[in-house]
DNA sequence: TTGAAATCGGATTGAATCGATACTATATTA
DNA sequence: TAATATAGTATCGATTCAATCCGATTTCAA
């Protein structure tokens, strides 16, 4: 189906919650409360999220996490590594293969090459957009322009020309 | 993982092929034997794809499949969601829920317009890919240098200004 | 010193999806 | 009529994900 996972879900409103509340600590109860979301498994999420650098934490009553970086500087596709795993659209992708399962069809495979094109721009796209971007974007009328020129994501940008060679449709 | 299923990867196989050879109906056997893949998880997958038109089939003897489009309309993004399901990066996505799952957060959601944005960008993403840019792709040295501006998909076209005012990091 | 609050590290269970296989029906050609 | 090929559906095992639970560790405050 092609979907984020609830703990990247999950992972999302604690880190956008963490770039709006600079300088505070936080605690999962409270973001666990304040978003209606459920405590354990937020903080498995939090868990893996603190694992992987992208939080940090402080034990002990009135503890709990801080953005380890700067919100523009930690990426949706750090964030989705940390809770998902590395991001490999293809499993001849370079990165940590899950159980050394590569391709079973490795060179002799007829689309490997513009596949991985593909997947390292689908890299490129999630590594471009940052948590602050997600943060503190609040332009709500933008979606139903958006693709048109209008809303914060609607000034083009994402045309992709995949292959020049092909004649781009 | 957020990774591609291995029915994406037979699909990308079949379609490929038959773009690179169009006005010659090809068996689904011919396929299997010439990539070496089991043909009836191929079978199996261009069922998917015919169901869902985009190749046409003709049953019997010195049967197979012809592609139901030109190579440059069919988008990667068609392919996936006929093979795969509609693509949904989030639950909260308009297009068919599998199973009336919508999010439980809705509007209380404090990410819920930028997700939903980064969910429409993704599908334009998807939807720029079209199977002749990936049949008709050969550079294979371009891998090495993409994103530097080398190769076919080297020309920038992917940065992604999510929010303006955010300050692009 | 004690207790409460909070994170940390696994381990486990149930549900859903995916890979793989099998079987029957239908259509076309020779 | 026989051989070939697709169509539809159904099933089983493996993997992943959601959800839960447990005990251990750290910190703060009474």
């Amino acid at each position: 189906m092609l979907a984020l996972t609830k703990r990247t879900e999950y992972a999302l409103i604690a880190m956008c919650h963490l770039a709006r509340n600079p300088a505070s600590v936080v605690s999962a109860r409270d973001m666990a409360e304040q978003f209606h979301v459920r405590l354990p498994l937020l903080m498995n999420v939090l868990k893996l999220l603190n694992k992987n650098r992208l939080l940090k934490s402080t034990r002990g009553a009135s503890g709990g996490y801080l953005l380890a970086a700067q919100p523009g500087e930690i990426t949706l596709g750090r964030l989705v590594a940390a809770v998902e795993g590395p991001v490999r659209l293809v499993k001849c992708a370079p990165g940590a293969a899950p159980r050394g399962e590569n391709c079973e069809l490795a060179n002799s495979c007829p689309v490997r090459i513009p596949v991985l094109r593909v997947h390292h721009r689908f890299e490129q796209f999630m590594d471009t957009i940052s948590i602050a971007d997600l943060a503190f974007d609040y332009r709500y009328g933008a979606l139903e322009t958006a693709g048109t020129g209008g809303g914060t994501l609607g000034g083009a940008s994402l045309e992709l020309p995949l292959a020049g060679n092909a004649g781009l449709r």
